[in-house]
DNA sequence: TGTCAAAATCACATCTAGGT
DNA sequence: ACCTAGATGTGATTTTGACA
């Protein structure tokens, strides 16, 4: 009770902007106004504030936004100092593996707290940038490996059973004239938690990404942003443009392949 | 055939029960 | 021990369909 009303607290003294944006947020963390940092990329990233876990039907009190605000101010700000202190020694391993284990938040997995990552590498201008990393992220990761001919590490981390369903599951969008299938739950690429190489694959990905960035001398939350590309939920958007259309092609062709299906 | 409203579908991530 | 499918709510978008 006590943590929602730090949070109603924040909302009540900030004059949010309309449109909140990047800057906003960053400004937030180069302020070292760490709770209210949490709170806002939470936001950004629409966290569900709506939908209680499963079994809790009805009870708003058991959604990701809640579980994890009721966590309390200072365990929030206490993960937020400390990932900051593992992304200062350039260790993407440990600021990742903290909010599994000792700063865990409730309701906050890896596609929320690497968006904490994401802007604490901006707002530092960290060597290193780290990335977001979620069910999108991790298919251009996936194809990335392909590319560079990674097979052991593709399937070191994820799981074989699931790559192969790929090419091959339910929703297809040929009605675009191509053949990209996927499946639709966002389940489908779970890192194997198999001797723990969560970590160790979120590092190769952002490595991967600032290799990549750094040979076209780009940015690479630029590049990022671009391979990410539109979302598929508008039909105007599904086409041959959208860089994630391309993504998925690539993946359905490659993995097709490699798993002989 | 055009219009508008109602109904259906989809995108999203987390967590856990149950299967192998 | 490892892995997977499914539950869960909302708002945006798309499809359906009633009617002139």
């Amino acid at each position: 009770m006590k943590e929602i009303r730090d949070f109603r607290k924040i909302i009540e003294n900030h004059n949010i902007p309309e449109i909140l944006d990047r800057e906003y947020i960053i400004n937030l963390y180069k302020e070292s106004k760490y709770y209210e940092a949490f709170a806002f990329t939470m936001m950004w990233g629409k966290i569900n504030a709506e939908r209680p876990q499963k079994g809790y039907k009805g009870d708003k009190t058991r959604t990701p936004f809640y579980c994890a605000l009721n966590h309390g101010k200072i365990n929030i700000e206490n993960a937020l100092i400390a990932s900051k202190k593992e992304l200062e020694n350039s260790n993407i391993k440990g600021a990742y593996q903290l909010f599994n284990s000792d700063y865990k938040i409730p309701g906050i997995g890896s596609s929320y707290f690497t968006k904490i990552l994401f802007f604490q590498g901006l707002a530092n201008n960290m060597e290193v940038m780290p990335l977001i990393y979620d069910k999108w992220t991790k298919l251009i990761h996936v194809e990335l490996l392909v590319e560079e001919n990674e097979i052991d590490k593709l399937t070191q981390f994820y799981s074989k059973n699931q790559l192969s369903k790929l090419s091959t599951e339910s929703a297809n969008y040929t009605e675009m004239g191509l053949s990209i299938k996927i499946k639709r739950n966002s389940s489908n690429l779970d890192i194997s938690i198999k001797d723990n190489f969560e970590e160790e694959a979120y590092a190769d990905y952002v490595n991967r990404m600032n290799v990549l960035a750094s040979n076209y001398g780009i940015k690479v939350n630029s590049l990022e942003e671009y391979l990410f590309g539109k979302e598929l939920r508008s039909k105007k958007n599904r086409n041959k443009s959208n860089p994630r259309v391309v993504l998925l092609e690539a993946i359905n062709k490659n993995l097709a392949r490699l798993f002989d299906n």
